[in-house]
DNA sequence: AAGTCGCG
DNA sequence: TCGC
């Protein structure tokens, strides 16, 4: 890995100019975070959900907010209703809320109020194809993830699909904020490595804010 | 389709 | 082994 990135420069150019990581930024808050992603899969399990060609992500998932991402034959679209429960998710906590709005303003994105936390469940092998977030009714908003647990190696993109992505690793309690120019860049994560950490255990959470509509 | 796989 |  080599070392693109200063601590004193979250804004590198190299990631791009809507594009800010804050390295340990949710690490204060990580606990709770954590008992949080527990509430919320106790009420909307984890579940590996398929892709509209009938094959099985590795990365589990669950969410919270007014509606979550998900992903069946038919295609992929925000729903209010959880299709394994048939009720609503799980109610956003508001550390959740608060911790994405407050990256997302120190990003220079102020007024964020996100209604997605699509919660993702790494185990190691697990991974996720390069893709871009675009079943989102508004892109001036940005994306906010909160890295929780096992590191990744999170693959940056470009606009198109071609080329080879950047690699960044992301670790407990990094927040990375993208919008703008960058809201529809290609993103994916490499297939996680085996490891152990104190906070999580053998697996990899991440929360994915939006606003969907 | 956020999937896997095969080829050069 | 990796990008296409």
């Amino acid at each position: 890995m080599p070392d693109l990135f200063s601590d004193l420069d979250n804004n590198p150019e190299s990631l791009g100019p809507g594009t800010w990581l804050f390295r340990g930024y949710a690490l204060d808050v990580a606990d709770e975070l954590l008992q949080a992603i527990g509430r919320v899969a106790e009420q909307s399990p984890f579940r590996r959900m398929k892709t509209p060609g009938g094959r099985q992500m590795s990365a589990a998932m669950t969410g919270c907010g007014a509606r979550n991402w998900v992903t069946d034959r038919q295609g992929y679209r925000y729903s209010e209703l959880d299709p394994e429960t048939g009720r609503p998710w799980p109610t956003m906590p508001p550390l959740l809320t608060q911790l994405a709005g407050d990256a997302a303003a120190r990003a220079g994105y102020p007024g964020f109020e996100p209604d997605v936390c699509l919660v993702n469940c790494y185990q190691p092998g697990a991974r996720m194809g390069l893709h871009q977030d675009r079943d989102e009714q508004d892109f001036r908003w940005p994306v906010v993830s909160v890295s929780l647990g096992l590191p990744a190696v999170f693959l940056w993109g470009e606009l198109r699909r071609r080329g080879s992505p950047a690699r960044l690793l992301l670790e407990h309690g990094d927040v990375l904020v993208w919008g703008g120019e960058d809201r529809l860049r290609y993103h994916g994560i490499a297939p996680v490595a085996h490891g152990r950490c104190e906070a999580t255990g053998h697996v990899r959470y991440n929360l994915t804010f939006r606003r969907a509509c």
